[in-house]
DNA sequence: TATGAATGAGACTTCATTCAT
DNA sequence: TATGAATGAAGTCTCATTCAT
């Protein structure tokens, strides 16, 4: 699946692009040369390393999205109860907001990133594997949340997942567009998900 | 706001970018000859009537958001009841389902047109005008939920819309990963959005 | 040679070309397009009476070359001394030094357009008919200089002719340059190549 | 002024450059392509040295401009004596007759490059450095013509500067039009202008 | 006759990729 | 191994010329 280890000059190469489309850069018209700059390694050195730009990128997306999955994961599970674990995904998507290429962004919105970055083919098997590692953390969530009794509804798991997810994508569309709401603020905004959540799982 | 009429080759020009893009071209790498090529005119045509390809592609995306926003408008308001009327907006989601740059899926995804294509500047300000038309579609919805006492809630206009644009989140999420759901047909996925709607608002 | 009338298209061409050369426009960078704008008809119909663009140009040209050189003949001719003819011929420079493509300045330059202006070949022809008129215009000069004995020297036609010439130059050179000439008036300027000219015949 | 120092590229490129100026090229309808292949390198090397086609060909006219002054002068002060300093000179315009863009031509002519060739705006500065080079030449033939006793008029610098450049200028004109004097050799030529330099400055 | 909309050849320029060092 | 100078394919855009009106 991934083999999980890079070398040196591939992770500094990760990281170049990385700070690139963080900083604002479009996957589609970087060059290889500010990747190479970016990421402090000769034009030459990138092709030691992958055989075309589009791998570059694409395996450095690939890369980006397993850290902020790692790191999600890890932040939703350091919560004890069900209201805790779900206000902390909601503060990850607020630290990340201005992250085009977020996996939580991209997992909602398309779900295919070959949609929105036509490159990557090849890598493409590692996406469900992303969505698979989320859709357990969100079981677990769930599983709480009826121990805990807020959950009562006797429902198919698809639908749940379904409020789940689609509280969240009513929330990153909240943040994407917040000066569109002045009179809302975001601790207003993650209320209002957490209730419809509340409402419609029970 | 826009003149609103173009002349017969600005149409072709449009209809063939919207084509490349229907048929999965990207915008970013999509190139000027292809543009002249699927709207069949002459690449100094193009030229003609627009000063560089960036605004090509800004307009006609402008102008598909329009056809798109004003079709889906008269479609829904075509319906007569609350559950119709929903069902009818989650239809047209079906039917455009591989439409990456839809304005739905842009609406509820970014939200803003820069974040994903970087040229759209001058053209921005009809974005939020989409919006608002959008919006208003969605308060008449609720309204009369309200009268058919579908809705009871007593809630601020912000959670009702957030209702509606989350549950459309949530279909189009399905609709975008429908080889993913293999138990559950595109029916049962409206089925569920409703059901969340209905005990979300209540 | 030049069957000397124009239709009143031709000429409004003619005159387009030239007041684009007059304000500054480079004959190699000016397009059809501002030729028909400047001569105030249509683009199609500059190939109605020119097989193309380097025909206009040559021919608007040499059309041009033929009107200043009537024109200086006349104001030199309608002198009636010595003197007062040699700083007609001054005086008409003065009036047009920032025109880069008079008949003076290329006569004396280069003497050949095709040098600087690779498209004349055709029109060549015309070129030695300028300079015939012009040399005929010096004799005259100095048959005149002679009878009023400010002319004694008993040399060659060629190098009598030399010395105007030479001195025309001369003057075109402080022309182009007064800015590097402060200390220089024209009228001071004028006087050198006067005296110039009295010494070198004397 | 100038840092007088090029990679071996660029002067492989303002070689290519001259050569085709050289072979009759025009400075405005030259191509990169051109260039390129008359410089032996691709057409992309040319942009990693320079910004623009017109910064290549600007600074390969001022590459050359220097060369030519360098030699005009060091073979004019090889000469010990006022006249044969003056044939030198006069012999230097013979072997570049048909040099457009020759430093003495374009000195002469125009005087500014910025007339003939748009394009050279930033490094116009070159240019009163190579006239005031010329100058400084000409005053010390001047000097050594008047030790010799061949001049003896009391007359201003400005006077007696004019006398030779204008003598040049004349000289430059019989070249670019030999055909045309056909019983003047160009030994009679040099012959003739001399004779004007003896008699104006007497 | 007069026009200008339409066009495609060809211009300049960029940049992914190679390869000698 | 690491590099970046060199390159040419391919991109955007211009404009001389054509031709239907």
């Amino acid at each position: 699946m991934d083999n999980n280890t890079y070398t040196d000059k591939e992770l500094a190469i990760f990281n170049g692009v990385i700070d690139l489309i963080n900083r604002g850069a479009n996957i589609y018209s970087v060059t290889v040369s500010e990747i190479a700059k970016a990421s402090g390694v000769g034009k030459g050195t990138i092709y030691e390393y992958f055989s075309s730009k589009e791998e570059v990128i694409s395996k450095a997306i690939l890369y980006k999205m397993r850290k902020e999955t790692d790191y999600a994961i890890a932040r939703v599970e350091s919560k004890t109860n069900f209201k805790d674990k779900y206000y902390e995904a909601l503060k990850i998507i607020v630290e990340n907001f201005d992250n085009k290429f977020s996996t939580i962004n991209f997992l909602l919105s398309t779900g295919r990133l070959d949609k929105l970055y036509a490159y990557l083919v090849d890598e493409e098997e590692l996406i469900p594997c992303y969505i698979s590692r989320i859709e357990s953390l969100i079981d677990r969530l769930l599983l709480m949340g009826y121990e805990e009794e807020i959950i009562s509804i006797e429902e198919s798991q698809y639908y749940k997942r379904m409020v789940i997810i689609s509280s969240i994508a009513a929330f990153l569309n909240y943040v994407n567009n917040r000066e569109g709401y002045c009179d809302i603020d975001t601790e207003k905004a993650m209320d209002y998900c957490y209730k419809m959540v509340v409402k419609a799982l029970n």
